[in-house]
DNA sequence: TAGAGGTTCGAACGAACGTTCGGTTAGCTC
DNA sequence: GAGCTAACCGAACGTTCGTTCGAACCTCTA
């Protein structure tokens, strides 16, 4: 996992927030965090967010605890980075890819391979992003639920496209609510010596849910343009 | 929510599980106990387990520090008989409801609905159940999770026996933790002002869910029963 | 090679943690 | 009302927590 070049810019200042937003420039300061951050990555994960302690952190890396403070301000400003970087990852991957399609179901279905092709690659953060979800506050905790609402929006966005081209009619936000709760509670269960990889899990998981949304659902009234 | 007369019986011995099995004493003791768990459920679910302080649980119920330990010898023994009371109530619940139904699909709707509508009447309890899923240790942690892989079971059973009654062939455990995320997704976003009750979520959920599954299993070969 | 600044550290801070101890109070039986 | 046990409490125990301070070290430039 490669978390050089992070980006802070937060709405309030933050003490490694100091590169304009286009640059990449991959310091020894940003391989350190880089670093620190996977390493913290894997303790949040072991063992949650306030169950962890710096000592532990401390004891991963290697370095003292006074030294880790000389790459972010606290605790919490860890967890922040960590969310930050994996989930505007996530998003700016899937934008990637969804550029190529056009087919609604098509574009769920990457949707959908997106996520968990990058959750189970990236499992400690991703766990760390879904189960502290709650854990940060005010300033920051508000920005990390903006991302989420964008995220969900895109997904919303890709059901109503498919509701419109298949004349359905559902509701949108159980669906995708439905769909992030198979695809997220995937780092309670999934063991990669006995479950299927990611392109298999988003073929079954694609499967299941696109059947269902198209088969549950209703047809529109009038105009309805479904296949049979 | 009534946690009147709760049964420990652990295999290591514990503090509490003073009366045999079959007889329900609800004594002065029992009620206070209800009580405290009641106020520690709710403490867990706000501000989690490692982040729940034993004084914020002193400070809900009005009881002293010390006097807390009268009913239970630690912590982790709370958490404990929370999960312990809630997940055997849901399972005792459900195996009562299912006695009635015969047809495999609406065994499982029974199922949905019988998780939704216990999740959304004791959220607090559910949420701490699910969220703290690898927090308890040892003795205690094994005999949460032998229940769960009950809870998994039945699950399992019930899927097979739709597979069986349409012909269908899929992956019975994938499609168990798929409903699982679906419906225990449900404590992260559900609010009661603007979702719909447990009723209709089931519904909904249930024609997702098994919708989803009918149509994206593909038929068995030879003697497939399937309607259709 | 001197100086500067980025990097790292040992040691400690005050606060909060789960738990325990010795003792007091309340409710019951005789 | 004496005697007993369950119920409860104030005060503290020892430990761990996140964070900070001043000083040292390393690395590069002038």
């Amino acid at each position: 996992m490669s978390l050089a070049a992070i980006e802070t810019q937060s709405q309030e200042p933050v003490k490694n927030g100091r590169k304009s937003a286009s640059e990449v420039p991959d310091t020894r300061f940003d391989r350190r965090l880089a670093d620190v951050l996977t390493h913290a990555s894997r303790i949040f994960w072991e063992k949650g967010y306030e169950g962890a302690s710096m000592r532990d952190l401390s004891r991963a890396t290697g370095m003292s605890l006074a030294g880790l403070y000389h790459y972010f301000e606290s605790k919490e400003e860890l967890l922040y980075l960590i969310q930050k970087h994996t989930f505007t990852t996530i998003i700016e991957r899937l934008r990637q890819r969804l550029e190529d399609a056009t087919d609604p179901e098509e574009r769920i279905r990457i949707f959908i391979h997106n996520h968990l092709e990058y959750f189970l690659a990236n499992k400690e953060a991703m766990k760390v992003l879904t189960h502290e979800d709650e854990t940060l506050k005010n300033g920051r905790g508000a920005e990390i639920a903006a991302i989420k609402r964008d995220y969900y929006r895109i997904c919303l966005g890709l059901l109503e496209e498919l509701g419109r081209a298949q004349g359905l009619q559902f509701s949108g936000r159980l669906a995708v609510l439905s769909l992030f709760g198979m695809v997220n509670w995937i780092y309670t269960w999934h063991n990669p010596r006995i479950d299927a990889d990611a392109n298999s899990l988003a073929r079954q998981m694609g499967d299941l849910f696109l059947h269902g949304v198209i088969h549950a659902a209703k047809p529109k009234r009038k105009n309805s343009k479904r296949k049979l």
